[in-house]
Formats: C-alpha cells, structure tokens, sequence
DNA sequence: TTTCAGCACTATTTTCATTTGAGTGCTAAA
DNA sequence: TTTAGCACTCAAATGAAAATAGTGCTGAAA
C-alpha cells in the first residue's frame, strides 16, 4: 500500500523530475514535506522498494520508474483547465475558416510542438466510409488527360493518364459513363473489386484502350486508400536534455523518418491513451499520448512523442481541447 | 602557380579527406607519390601558403580548405560515368510507369540521398505557365460543394466550399460559368487579378452567396502558386563524422525543418551548380548541389546537401543522371 | 637546385589518480 | 516515529603524465 504522505512525495517527485530533468534529493523536498531529510529518505527507499522509483547509482537521488510514471498518470494527477495563452494560440488556428480540416488539425499540431517542444505526428487515411460519389475525366491534349474522382464526404483524389497513341474520345466517355453507373455509391475500399469483375470484362471487348484506362483508375482509386503521415517539430523533443548525445538523437531521428515505425502508433482505442516508455512500441526512453479522431470519413490519429517526463497535466488537457474542437468540426 | 605535382598532391589529399574525413599526414602519401615526407611537406606546406589547404591545429594533418574544394571541383575533378549498381536502382524508379513525374523525381532524390548518405531536398512549384483549363464545381450535400480546378499541363487543385444557410444551385451554376467563360486560358498567376476586377464585381450584383464563393476560389487559386518543399534523408547527413556533436545536429535538423531556410536554398542557374561552405547560405559546413528542372509547366529544384567533403564526382554524375532523365519526360 | 634523413617541437588524445559534491543508508538517541 | 550525525559511495570535474601523430627546419647528398 502507499500512503497519503507517500503518494504526495511521489507526487512532488515527479514534478520536480518533469520540470528539472535531474534526480531528486532528500534534502529539496524538506521544507514542503515539514519534515527532516532521513524521514524522506525513509519513505523513498520504500517507495523504490515497490518499484516506484529508481536510483540512477547507488548514491544519487531518485527518479520515478516507468511503473512510478504510471502511477502519477493513474492516480495522482488532475486534469488541468488550459492555460489561457495555450488556449489562444490553438484557437486563432482552429477558428480560421480558410483552412480545410485537414490543415486545421497539422497546424493545431504544429502549434502543440512548440508549445509542449514534444513532438507530433498526424496520421491520417481515408476512411472505408468514403463513396464514391463522381468520376471524371478531363482531357488535356491528345495523349494527356486527367480523372478525377470525389467522394460524398467531398475528399478529392486525382491521376494523369497518359495514352500512347491517340485518344479516341467516344471511347473515353464510355469507360467514364460505365464506371460512374458501377461504381458511384460503392465505398472506396470496395471499388477495386467493382472495378475488376465488372467494369474490366466489359472495357476489355469495347475498348480499345482498355489497359490503360483500367490501371490508370485502379490506382487513382488505390491513392485514395493510402496513409498519410506528418511528423511535425523533429527538433523540439530532441533539445530535450534526454537526448543529450549524437547516436541516440541519430536514432530517434531515423525512426521519426522510418514511415513503417511512425504509422505503427496509429491508435484504435477513442479515449486519450498514454504509453510510457516500454509501454510504447516506438522507443523505451519517450512517452506516447495518443488519441483517435473522425471527422468526415477520414479517421485518424494525432499523437505527441515526448521524454518520460512529461507534462503529463499539460499535455493531456491540450491533446483534449484539440479533440474536442475536431469532433466538433 | 600550381605545378603538376602540387595538383597530383592536392587531389590525393582531397580524395583521402572525402574518404575517411581526417586530416593527411605526410607520411600517408610517400608511396603513391614515390618521394619522401619531407618533400611532401614542403609542397603542402606551399599549398597551404597559397590557401588550398589547411591544418586543424599547428602540428595535424591537411584538410582541404574551401577554396581546396573549389579548385578539385573547378580544375582537378573528372566527371565519371555512372557505376552500373546506381544506375540500377535508379532506372527502376525512372521506369515505373505508374508513378506521377512527380513521384518519380521525389522517388529519385530518395534513393540519392541513401546512396550517397546525403539528404536531399526538391522544391517544386507550379509554373507561370500553367493556364487554367477547366474549373468545376461538384455538389456534396446542401451546405458544401467542392472546387475543382484544371490546368492545360494537367495539374488539379481542389477545395471544399462551405455554404452557410442554403445553397442555391442556379447561381453556383451562373458563377462557376461565368468564372470558365473568363478565367480559362488564363495563367495562373494572372487569375487572382481577373478575378478581383471582372468576376468580383459581376457576381457582387447578382449572387447572394458571393463572399463565400468567391474566397473559396481565391484560396483554391492561389495554393496553386504554393510552393511544395521536401526533404529527405535528413538523418543521412547527420552520420557524417562531421556532425558528431548533438548541438550541432540539433542546428542542422532545425534548418532542415525551417521552410523558409530551405526554400530559399532555390536554384536559378540552368546548369548544375556546387556550393561549398560558405558560398551557400544554408551552413557553413555543408557543400549543396544543385540543378534547376522545368516540366510539364511545373518547375523546381533539387538539391543534395553532404558534408564539405562530398563526393563531388560521384554526386555531380548522379544529379546530371536524374535532371537528363526528367528533362527528356 | 631538389630531395630527404634526422631531430626538435607541438597539439591532441588517452590514461590514470585525485578531489569535490551531492546524495544515500544506517544507527542511536529524542 | 522522527531525526541528527556519520561513514560511505559514485559521478563529475580537475589535473598531470604518457602516447601519438603530425609538423618545420637544417644540413648533407644527389
């Protein structure tokens, strides 16, 4: 068990380690504790008995454990209001009508960066409930043209075809008037399938062209399925004093550059979720706050990548009031 | 003067320094030289009275000074044939039919800056010379609409309208024609202007919705004219022994994250251009390489940014490689 | 005149020992 | 249960010494 007095150093423990990034002695906590230096000391030793803190040699002060992290996120620490200047950042962004939804969540993000100096990443994808609700195509020159398909939730996707030899117009509105008779209505991850079984056998006799066409739409129609992912302040979780060494900035660099890592933080839980060190697949010494959204049919998720020692109060109420705003949307 | 043998010499040390990035003894060069130390000091000695060379301290090695680097680049430096494995893998990307040439350049850059350990940037931006083609507007529900705008070189931006209140699909028709009627032929930068003074002012009579509309088209417009910045392989450069140092990779990742800086490490020359140290404006400790590229109406950059001591034969021949296979497109 | 062996010299890097400082654990008394 | 006091420990800073890799210069040989 941890008592209330022992819950109240871990928490002053914590919060010392999060703003100073060094450990934490005894003596530091006398004055607030209103208590002698061995008493704290005592209770230390047994909160590291329990795993909640660590040393990092024999002789130096503590620092709170991943476990002891998790338990200040668990049990100690309060939801905060935001602050009113973070708020006024955030929502100068977040009220501008001139910027899609898209650029409204990259920017708020981008702010978060450098507010927190942590760093973000927005992943994003085209949800599978996109229909298809347009395709088109518009000419360019006699080898050129361009389709364009949009979807119902008013997502946009577009490819250039290029036709070796000449274009035989008739030929074209055909296919296009086929596909959009089969396929409007259809969700964008059932397409493919619409677009092989049925429209290609048909094309295929008709068509002279067919080839192109069908592998020109099959991957306009895949583009739309594709990630997206933007990881934005690099630079602000790696001033950090954690990452105070060439090699190991190098290699959180290189994972922040690896899109297999970074897309694999996705999250699928609706809450705020926290992953603390090990918890997180992406790097033992950072800690992940993430959280999914939906807005339009396309989901996705934003994400902050930080030391262990985060502003756990901080960052979690910014992640909330983004949130919040984008659902609303 | 340089004689033939202090030429010989500074290429060796050059060509030495490229290779293992530390200063060159005497010592080290006797056997290709066939001569004694003694002499090869004095040659470096003349070579770095005259400014060629360098040493890191009163009793190291020589390293190239940047005006070394230039004279190897300007004077000493034979353009090399493509080693058959780069070309390789370069081939499959510039092959790949079903990427957009724009993929294909940023494709390009990506496999370069692994090959080389360098990172590299392409900065793209659509050209004057695109003319508008077509613009169309496709309903979505009864408060948003999409915009979509041609170009005759087949490039397309779209955007999302919202209506507040209802739509009134008639004068949207009216607007979206009247828009075709005196907008298409004209160049993209010159649309801003047309709109203003001949659209405004029409549809400012007859249109209620007209604000809106009018905005929305205005931002469609011009993030045509914005500029795509991008960069890759930024941890590549940062495993040069040159940046062994976290607040010197902390300076450099910040540059590569600031748009600004790197936009403006844009090319106007035609040619393929090096500058080393100093003579760019980016860092003093990087050369940058780079060639203009105009296609499809669409121009841009592409640079390589490596360490002073780049492999200037091998990168110059890859660049040249790339620009003559987006220049035949 | 050019080359070069030999030597004195020098700055960096590495190693090792010493000191300093911050903090701990334990104990015995309050 | 708390705490003053003390012995102890490790990391970080400081400093001295040795090892290393080079240089410049000189005077003799080619």
């Amino acid at each position: 068990m941890v008592s209330k007095r022992q819950e109240e150093l871990l928490k002053l423990i914590v919060e010392d380690y999060i703003k100073t990034a060094r450990p934490v002695g005894s003596k530091a906590l006398c004055d607030i504790m209103k208590c002698s230096s061995a008493t704290i000391r005592a209770e230390m030793n047994y909160l590291e008995e329990i795993g909640l803190l660590e040393k990092t040699h024999i002789s130096s002060g503590r620092v709170p454990s991943e476990k002891g992290y998790r338990y200040y996120v668990d049990n100690i620490m309060k939801p905060k209001e935001l602050n009113g200047e973070d708020m006024l950042k955030l929502q100068t962004i977040l009220d501008n009508k001139s910027l899609v939804v898209n650029d409204i969540i990259l920017k708020s993000m981008e702010i978060i960066s450098e507010l927190t100096h942590y760093t973000t990443i927005v992943l994003g994808k085209q949800s599978s409930e996109n229909l298809v609700q347009k395709v088109e195509v518009i000419p360019i020159d006699k080898n050129n043209m361009v389709a364009i398909i949009v979807t119902d939730k008013g997502h946009v996707e577009n490819k250039s075809i290029y036709i070796p030899g000449d274009i035989d117009s008739a030929e074209i509105k055909q296919t296009v008037d086929l596909i959009n008779k089969l396929i409007v209505g259809t969700s964008i991850d059932t397409v493919s399938e619409v677009l092989e079984y049925q429209v290609k056998p048909i094309i295929g006799k008709y068509v002279k062209q067919h080839e192109v066409l069908y592998n020109a739409f099959y991957t306009a129609f895949s583009d739309f399925a594709a990630e997206s992912v933007r990881v934005s302040g690099t630079k602000n979780i790696l001033m950090q004093p954690e990452f105070n060494n060439a090699d190991r900035i190098r290699e959180i660099i290189s994972k922040f550059e690896d899109k297999d890592i970074v897309s694999s933080i996705k999250e699928e839980d609706n809450g705020i979720n926290i992953y603390i060190g090990s918890e997180n697949n992406f790097d033992d010494d950072v800690t992940i706050i993430k959280t999914k959204y939906t807005i339009n049919g396309e989901e996705g998720t934003i994400a902050l990548v930080g030391p262990k020692r985060m502003e756990y109060e901080r960052v979690i109420t910014l992640l909330d009031y983004i949130k919040k705003n984008i659902d609303k949307k």
